[in-house]
DNA sequence: CTCTGGATTGAC
DNA sequence: TCAATCCAGAGG
């Protein structure tokens, strides 16, 4: 994915993401659209950007047709363009730890409130096709700091990728 | 209006 | 392991 700000563009490859359903507890729209939660009602291919623990944002797409409230969390990127402006704007110690993380990457892209409802499909910040590396796999694994649907299997990963964040970053027995 | 808890992070 | 920090959502 990548944003372009007056700063200067930076850009990441998608590594690890989490799927919130609309029949699912820990999806913020299965219990019926509210203003936050608004634009994950909406076009599919938007961003759904909020705020959380009183310091963070967390950014998503909406993935579902018009009406139906489902999101794909973004949990980490593997940086590739414009660290210097990621670290910058993290403060982070080492590139590793620029995006591990739904906020950190958040940071590190200079996204914000004003990005909720944008259109990922056009504009300064977009979702390009991605790839895997020859001997890549992804993993899955319950979702991360969830209470209700922790069991159901929505993580997805490159496993072993020192770029995906905290919580099983290989799979159970490797 | 009041109250509770959270799709996290960074310091200890 | 824990505090920071504030808002969304539910209930009165």
């Amino acid at each position: 994915m990548w944003h372009d700000s007056p700063q200067g563009a930076a850009a990441g490859r998608i590594v690890e993401t989490e799927a919130y359903l609309a029949d699912d507890p820990a999806c913020h729209a299965s219990r019926g659209m509210t203003p936050r939660n608004r634009v994950m009602f909406g076009l599919p291919g938007t961003a759904y950007v909020y705020f959380v623990y009183g310091m963070h944002y967390c950014f998503n797409v909406v993935t579902a047709p018009p009406g139906v409230g489902e999101a794909v969390l973004v949990r980490a990127l593997e940086p590739l363009w414009n660290l210097s402006l990621m670290r910058t704007r993290r403060g982070a110690k080492t590139d590793a730890d620029l995006c591990r993380g739904p906020a950190r990457l958040v940071q590190a892209l200079g996204l914000g409130r004003a990005d909720n409802g944008r259109d990922l499909c056009s504009g300064p910040l977009v979702i390009l096709p991605g790839w895997r590396e020859e001997g890549e796999k992804v993993s899955v694994s319950p979702r991360i700091g969830i209470v209700a649907g922790r069991d159901l299997p929505l993580r997805f990963y490159l496993a072993g990728n020192p770029f995906v964040s905290r919580g099983p970053r290989k799979k159970a027995g490797d």
